[in-house]
DNA sequence: AATGAATGAGAATTCATTCAT
DNA sequence: AATGAATGAATTCTCATTCAT
């Protein structure tokens, strides 16, 4: 058991390399700028993480629990229709870079700069996007079958091009954030998508 | 004026530091690895470039040159309706990444992993996205007016939306590469996209 | 405050650089020169200095310490006769290289090198020149005034003659080790400059 | 026999070595440097010159043959008293600088940097200032012989002292070019020797 | 007489990581 | 729980030199 003080600077840490992480990559923060930033020795950041790929894990674990765990048990046995359902989805993965902003964006950032780059954490970014992928799939199949979503819609390929908009939508967010407020940005990118499926 | 040989050499570079760079990121890969991957010495590169920096400003340029110059000549002065050239627009932007795809990931990846971390590159990719938002957000202007583009969008959300959810696109496709046929994922993108915007 | 090991192994960096430097010259020494030297590694030189610059600045420092601070609190406020000064000054700054070699030497070499090469230096070398020549010129007013200094005798050109002499003693020192004695350098020298300026 | 076109392109090298040399140092001044200031390749170089020590070793040759050689050439063989002749070395000797600055700035610059660093250059260096110190101690030889030259002065160490000032002479005249005039500096220099040694 | 492409060794510097204290 | 000193490998970049043309 971890005492109150190490959890501290454990999320001290974490925080720091979100937000350096977003702002460099990941390659380009070094764990001397995460000591900076954290007031801290690289030595004490080596007592609390084992090494620079297990900092990464844990950022990517946090966002699963925040994130997809969070929207999967909003979500997933609410007793009403598909499409209002879908309707609830995208409002909580919109809302949720609000909320989670250094998160959100670390994690797209991510698998942009790693994905590719080397198997160990391809494993992880692709776990965390087949269940997001299967999740929203299987509430567009619903709304189909409930006739609330357009024939001529794929489940799979749908799905496909809801996450891919969402996550080009926050690398655009980033780099236009003064032009744009998020509010806006959300509703206007949730009437496009229901636009796009609804029948 | 440049000899054949040196051309063929400064492209081979080009082309070996897009794929690398499209593998392991712009700062995971090495002079190193780009003189392994062309048979050069670290040497020949630092003869055809000054520095890392200009290697990857050249790869900008190129994709300023090849798909948004390429793009624009090719729609904007087409003499039919706004949504036949919204339709174009999609079809030149969606067929893009099947014939050069290096290039294309390479500009996706790029702008995650540096937008933000520094300056020098932000300015660059900035120019580009602005260039390319500009042009779609006036075609959807355009289709509001004749009336083929639904009155509740507005152009440069809806532009933003359409760049984003393409962005995305890549992101996803380069992660699912062995799940989905490119021309499948085309398809399906751009269903979607003229529902959500189509009156 | 640094531990005593530190400035143990601090100091060891500054006095085989300096060695070095005196061998080969700035340029001519690279870090891993003085990682073999030190029995350390680079990283470790790293560790105690920012960069080969600040090297080289906390030399000239040392230099500015244990010469010119330690000449002018020996001479300055004497209650004696400005020649008897000037003496004083002369066995001061002759002696001083048989005691300090390595970082006189140093000193010698890295304006010769340096100087005019890049501003960055020249400020550091030109400070503690023109500190020097002040001193040295008020010595020989006072002794004008005093009237044991010949007439025809102009402060500023003389002092900066007898810095030059010294400057130059120790280059040709340096290059005739083997055939004079230091010893037998300094007085012949002494005699000469006092000659030179003696009523 | 060399081209005159050959022969040119060969002095325009040595020149703007020189005057780099005395900017940057030795070891500072690339052959890219040399070919750039001269506006040819750094081929071009390679075709005059074997390597970078070889253009050294011209200039040093260049300095043994318009310095010392003229030196001794104009005064060894006059039919005039010693005292005379000293006085006719030094004021070459002071003179010089200010028709050769360049060649003369560098062969002071390159003992300081090359002495002792590598003996291919330590060499070439001790033979210009051995044959310089022979000459200069017989005259003063022949001065104390003749009764113009104070008793107690050694011929050895004296010559030693005079080449010495003029060595740091130069750095220091480097160093305040904008303070003082070299003629100025040259006369002052003068009547401080003569003083040192005349009986 | 000169160019332009390329080499290969070595330079400065960074950085993840370790470990004694 | 944290520090501070050190390592060693990798990284970007420079530079003297070569050689086919």
């Amino acid at each position: 058991m971890r005492s109150a003080k190490a959890n501290r600077t454990y999320q001290k840490i974490i925080d720091a390399s979100m937000r350096l992480f977003n702002k460099k990559g990941y390659y380009g923060t070094s764990i001397s700028d995460i000591a900076q930033a954290t007031h801290l020795t690289k030595g004490a950041i080596y007592f609390h993480f084992k090494n620079k790929d297990s900092l990464l894990k844990e950022i990517l674990n946090e966002y699963e629990r925040t994130f997809l765990d969070q929207l999967l048990g909003e979500v997933q046995d609410l007793r009403v229709g598909a499409m209002e359902k879908i309707k609830r989805m995208l409002r909580f993965t919109l809302n949720f870079p609000l909320r989670h902003r250094d998160l959100c964006l670390c994690l797209t950032i991510l698998s942009a700069e790693l994905y590719g780059s080397e198997p160990k954490y391809e494993q992880d970014l692709r776990r965390i996007y087949r269940k997001y992928h299967k999740f929203v799939a299987a509430l567009i199949g619903e709304g189909k079958e409930e006739g609330s979503v357009r024939e001529d819609i794929d489940p799979d390929l749908a799905a496909l091009t809801i996450i891919d908009a969402h996550e080009g939508n926050l690398i655009q967010w980033m780099m236009n954030m003064k032009r744009f407020k998020g509010k806006d940005f959300a509703k206007s990118f949730m009437a496009f998508l229901l636009n796009a499926i609804r029948r």
